[in-house]
DNA sequence: ACAACCAGTTGCTTATTGCAATCAGATATA
DNA sequence: TATATCTGATTGCAATAAGCAACTGGTTGT
């Protein structure tokens, strides 16, 4: 798969690249959510992608470099999904975007509080996340789609989402 | 105007609002170029914006409060389009993202210099240049359209542009 | 008066998105 | 063994958005 590069604009080439509805937002859940399998992706989507759309991006962001995907070894049809470095660099400008949306869209509680989160821990807190999310998605996908590491960052902020959802569904 | 709001996560948010193939370059063509005017953006468009998306994407940013348009006093039919608090802060956004894409994307010489020199300079550089951003699109939208006040951050950056096309062109 | 310029609009074709239903193979359960 | 469920998708169809060229009604400078 190519991109159609109407021009070589750094700008214009990552929106030729990301510049779509749903990209982002499976990295963001692949990334934040640790969603790996396709059904994973499709059942646990806030937004509700559907699934022809997810096929079409998975496809196309695993024939771009952005995501990898290898074989699950407890099922033969499963596909395990992972970032690849060129996404795990991408948590910084996840952060900003994060950042600036809080501030200038309406952006409910329980949802924001990762990207508040994100963006007071600062460069230190993306580092360490960064060198988590390799663990998870280079050095061992399988492992990191199962669980079997822990990222203190992802940790955090899941815990943070989760205390921010209970305390939505108690009201 | 209104976005969808499929959810309230700020990721999710922003790709609703900017999430689409023309957006962002004319907002990058209007704080990079300084190209206030319709014409401005429709001629000068490296990657060739047709008439009617960019008449719908400036519509629609207005409409956001992304941009704003005011008479330009010159000449009853012309607009002069500028940039708006939220969208002056978006700058460490494209810097991060014009530093992501020169990594990672066939980006060119010409017009990655851009994007370079906005990473190299790092965040002082960017509040002189939001700073900048603010006289010329806010404080006086009029004279920042027709130059007359000086941004020496964007007079850098676009000396480095033309050096480039120049020796370019050269070859 | 007239040519050039201004910000868009219109009509048309093609490409992309979204939705619901469906698919075949793999696995778990009775 | 039969069957139900789960897997990652695919198909068909309708709606929306993008791309292209021609055009509109008005303004400005000569």
């Amino acid at each position: 798969m190519d991109i159609e590069r109407r021009s070589g604009c750094p700008i214009n080439l990552t929106m030729e690249v990301l510049g779509d509805r749903w990209s982002l937002i499976v990295i963001r859940d692949i990334m934040f959510g640790n969603h790996r399998h396709f059904r994973d992706l499709l059942t646990h989507s806030v937004e509700g992608i559907a699934s022809n759309v997810l096929a079409a991006r998975l496809k196309r962001l695993v024939s771009l470099g952005l995501l990898a995907r290898q074989d699950d070894p407890s099922h033969s049809q499963k596909g395990i999904y992972s970032l690849t470095e060129p996404t795990i660099q991408l948590l910084p400008v996840l952060a900003m975007i994060g950042a600036w949306g809080c501030r200038y869209l309406p952006v409910s509680e329980e949802l924001g509080i990762r990207a508040r989160l994100l963006e007071d821990g600062g460069a230190p807190m993306w580092e360490r996340f960064m060198d988590e999310l390799r663990l998870i998605h280079i050095e061992d996908p399988v492992g990191g789609a199962y669980g079997r590491h822990v990222s203190s960052v992802l940790v955090d902020l899941t815990a943070a989402y989760q205390q921010m959802q209970d305390r939505a569904s108690d009201a």
